[in-house]
RNA sequence: CGGGGCGUAGCUCAGCCUGGUAGAGCGCUACGUUCGGGACGUAGAAGCCGUGGGUUCAAAUCCCGCCGCCCCGACCA
C-alpha cells in the first residue's frame, strides 16, 4: 500500500480533547476520529488494527469450541421486563419506538436474546453442553464517555455465553474460557493481570476481570507481592493493616469537646491522633431500616461488601433526619456507644481500644474507646475496602494497589436468566433442568486502546507484530532518487510475493517527516532506503520497540526479514 | 447529575481584563532553493470568533440564556 493512497492523517500536535497517552496518539496517528463525546470513526489503520483484534478473538473462541453467530442489536423492550432486568439496566439503554410504536432498546449486552434463543432451539441434555459467541457493537448511554475508546456509547464486544447441564460442567466451560482470555491478550501483547471482581448488574456467581495495569485505568486493583492473589478493590477481601491500630488503654470513657470538627481529619488533628484510632459511624438506611457502620477513621466504606453482608436490596447513607433521630446528634457527631439499632463493625476494629469516636452529642467526640467494652457490635465483618500496603487474605504477603484498565470479563451466572427465560432442557431422567450459563466479554475497541496504552514511547506507538495494521513499512527516503525507488519496489513486491502487506513511504516529503510518522504510527519494522545504503548495497532495518539500525545486504533483506517477522510473532505465541 | 475548565482558520493557541481594521505557529495551495530525524524563501487560500438574545453609535471582547467539548466526582458489564 503506498502511503500517498492510504488516509493516514497525521498530526503534529496534540488534539485538546485528548489527556491520556493511548488517547492521543490514536488522533495523532490517524487511527480515529471523533463524531461525537462517545462516538468515534475508525480510519483505516485504526480499522485493520481493530480487524486484528477480532482475528485473534475469533480464533481462540473457535479454538475454544465456541459457535460464532450474531444477534441484532435492536431488541424489544419486552425482552427485558421479561429477564426482570429493564429496571437495572433502563438507565444505560438507549430507547426508541418503532412504527407500531413499540418500545425498542439498543442492545447494551445480549444475555436475554441468546437465552431466549437457547430456551427455544436447546431441549436435550444431547445438544449440551454449547458455547455462543459474538462481535458486534453494544450500546450504552454512559453518564461520562472518556478517554477516546476506553468508555463510549458505541463499542465493540465481543461476548460468550456457555450453556451446561450443572455447575460442575459449568466450571469446565469457564475454565476454558479463561485459558481462552489468557491466550487472547497474550497474542495482542497485553500484559494482563486476572482479578477477582464483582459481578454487579449481571448477577451470578463469581467472576474475573482481566485487567491492563495502566495509570489511566478506571478501576482498582489489588495484587499480593508474593502470591497470585489479586482482587478488585470493590471485591478484594481485607484482612487489615499489618500496623497495629490500637493501644492498651484501659481508661474510662471520656467525652471530650471538638467544637465544628466534624469530619475524621479535622479531629483527628485537633486531638493530634492518626486518623487510624478514629472510628468512623456511619447511618445507613438499609432497606428503609437504619444501620450503623464502623469502619476505621482512616479507611472506606465498601458499599458493595456491606451490601452483600446486609442482604439489602438498597441501600444508602441515611438522611440528616435519620442520623438525628438514631444518634440525637446531627451528621459528624455520630458514634456507635449506647446505639440501640444494629451495628455492623469492620473486622479491622476487632479489639480496638483507645480509639476515639463520635459522642451522639453536638460538638463532643468520645475517648478511651475500648470495643468490646463500650460497643454493642452486632457482627464483626469485612466492610471496608482493601488499601495499598494491606495484609494479602491468602498468604502472608502484602497487597499493593494499582489502576486498571478491564479489557475482559468472566461471569459464572448460575440459572437465574435460564429460569426466568425458560432456558430448560430434559436431563437423562426426563426432568425439566435449567442450563447452567456462564458469560464471557471482551471490549475488542477498548483491548487495542489498552495495548497502545501499554506499548508506546515518547515517539508513539509500538504495535506488536499481531495488531499492527502492517507488519513492515518501506521508507524511500529520496522518492527522486531512481536506484532507491528500484530496490525499495523490488522489495516489496518480493515480500508481497510471500504474503506480507507492506506500507510503502512514497511521498515527498523530507526523511525527517517520514521518519517522525513512522515512529508515530509503529509499524514494528522500518525498512529505509536511501543513497547512502544504495551505495552500500545495503537496507537499513530497524525494529521499532529497539534502538539500533541494521545494515542489511540487499540480497539477503527478505530472508532476513521473514526471520524478524517469525521472531516477532513467536514471541506473542500463547503458552 | 454536582464541581471545575474550555469553545477564535484543519491542528495548537494569542487577542477578551481596558469595546473601535480578526492574529501567530504548524498544516494546506503555487513557484523556487533544499533533501538521512518534523527545512527555507516568496506569493496565496482559509474564520457567522459555538449559538440565541441584551447593553452600546460600535461586541470576539461586557451581561443573560442555551448548546458542545474536556477534567474530577457520583454512577456504571
Amino acid at each position: 500500500m503506498h502511503w500517498s493512497k492510504q488516509m493516514i492523517p497525521t498530526l503534529r500536535d496534540v488534539p485538546q480533547e485528548a489527556e491520556i497517552p493511548s488517547h492521543q496518539l490514536m488522533l495523532r496517528a490517524g487511527l480515529i476520529r471523533k463524531l461525537s463525546a462517545g462516538l468515534y470513526t475508525f480510519l483505516p489503520l485504526g480499522l485493520k488494527a481493530l480487524k486484528n483484534v477480532e482475528q485473534i478473538v475469533r480464533e481462540e473462541m473457535d479454538r475454544a469450541g465456541a459457535l460464532e453467530v450474531l444477534m441484532p442489536a435492536l431488541q424489544t423492550q419486552d425482552l427485558w421486563e421479561r429477564s426482570g432486568r429493564f429496571g437495572v439496566m433502563e438507565e444505560v439503554m438507549f430507547k426508541m419506538n418503532d412504527r407500531q410504536n413499540r418500545l425498542m432498546v439498543l442492545g447494551p449486552t445480549h444475555e436475554e436474546v441468546i437465552t431466549e434463543l437457547v430456551a427455544r432451539e436447546i431441549s436435550s441434555y444431547r445438544q449440551l453442553p454449547k458455547n455462543f459467541y459474538q462481535i458486534q457493537n453494544k450500546f450504552r448511554d454512559e453518564i461520562r464517555p472518556r478517554f477516546g475508546l476506553m468508555r463510549v456509547k458505541e463499542f465493540i464486544m465481543k461476548d460468550a455465553y456457555s450453556f451446561d447441564v450443572d455447575t460442575k460442567a459449568a466450571e469446565v466451560s469457564y475454565q476454558a474460557m479463561y485459558a481462552a482470555y489468557e491466550h487472547i491478550f497474550k497474542r495482542c501483547g497485553l500484559r494482563t493481570t486476572a482479578v477477582e471482581a464483582d459481578t454487579g448488574a449481571m448477577g451470578g456467581k463469581a467472576s474475573h476481570e482481566f485487567m491492563v495495569v495502566a495509570d489511566a485505568g478506571e478501576d482498582g486493583l489489588v495484587q499480593c507481592n508474593q502470591c497470585t492473589y489479586a482482587a478488585n478493590v470493590e471485591q478484594a477481601e481485607s484482612k487489615g493493616s499489618p500496623e497495629p491500630l490500637s493501644e492498651n488503654d484501659n481508661r474510662p470513657l471520656e467525652e471530650v469537646a471538638t467544637v465544628n470538627l466534624r469530619t475524621i481529619e479535622e479531629v483527628a488533628q485537633f486531638l493530634k491522633v492518626p486518623e487510624s484510632r478514629l472510628i468512623k459511624t456511619l447511618i445507613y438506611s438499609v432497606d428503609d431500616k437504619p444501620v450503623a457502620v464502623l469502619v476505621p477513621g482512616n479507611r472506606d466504606v465498601n458499599e458493595v461488601k456491606l451490601a452483600r453482608v446486609l442482604q439489602a436490596e438498597n441501600l444508602q447513607l441515611a438522611n440528616d433526619e435519620t442520623v438525628k433521630k438514631v444518634t440525637g446528634a446531627s451528621v459528624g457527631f455520630a458514634g456507635g456507644v449506647g446505639l440501640s439499632i444494629p451495628v455492623y463493625a469492620d473486622l479491622n476494629l476487632e479489639g480496638y481500644k483507645g480509639a476515639v469516636i463520635g459522642g451522639n452529642k453536638r460538638d463532643t467526640h468520645l475517648l478511651h474507646v475500648d470495643i468490646a467494652r463500650d460497643i454493642q457490635v452486632t457482627v464483626y465483618t469485612d466492610i471496608s475496602f482493601s488499601k495499598d500496603k494491606d495484609s494479602c487474605p491468602r498468604c502472608e504477603g502484602v497487597l499493593h494497589e494499582k489502576r486498571g484498565i478491564e479489557v475482559g470479563h468472566v461471569f459464572k451466572l448460575g440459572t437465574a436468566y435460564s429460569k426466568k427465560l425458560g432456558a430448560m432442557y430434559l436431563d437423562t431422567h426426563g426432568k425439566q433442568q435449567p442450563t447452567v450459563m456462564g458469560c464471557y466479554g471482551i471490549g475488542i475497541s477498548r483491548t487495542l486502546q489498552a495495548v497502545i496504552e501499554q506499548r508506546h514511547d515518547k515517539d508513539g506507538i509500538q504495535w506488536p507484530i499481531s495488531l499492527a495494521p502492517y507488519p513492515i513499512q518501506v521508507l524511500v527516503l529520496n522518492p527522486q532518487h531512481a536506484e532507491s525507488v528500484e530496490v525499495a519496489e523490488r522489495l516489496i513486491s518480493d515480500l508481497t510475493g510471500i504474503g506480507v502487506e507492506v506500507l510503502y513511504d512514497d511521498r515527498d516529503e523530507r526523511p525527517g517527516v517520514k521518519f517522525k510518522d513512522a515512529d508515530l504510527i509503529g509499524i514494528p519494522i522500518r525498512v529505509s532506503v536511501g543513497k547512502r545504503s544504495c551505495g552500500k548495497g545495503v537496507l537499513e532495518i530497524k525494529c521499532r520497540e529497539e534502538k539500533d539500525v541494521h545494515e542489511i545486504k540487499t540480497a539477503n533483506a527478505l530472508d532476513y526479514l521473514k526471520t524478524m517477522i517469525e521472531k516477532l510473532n513467536q514471541a506473542l505465541k500463547p503458552i
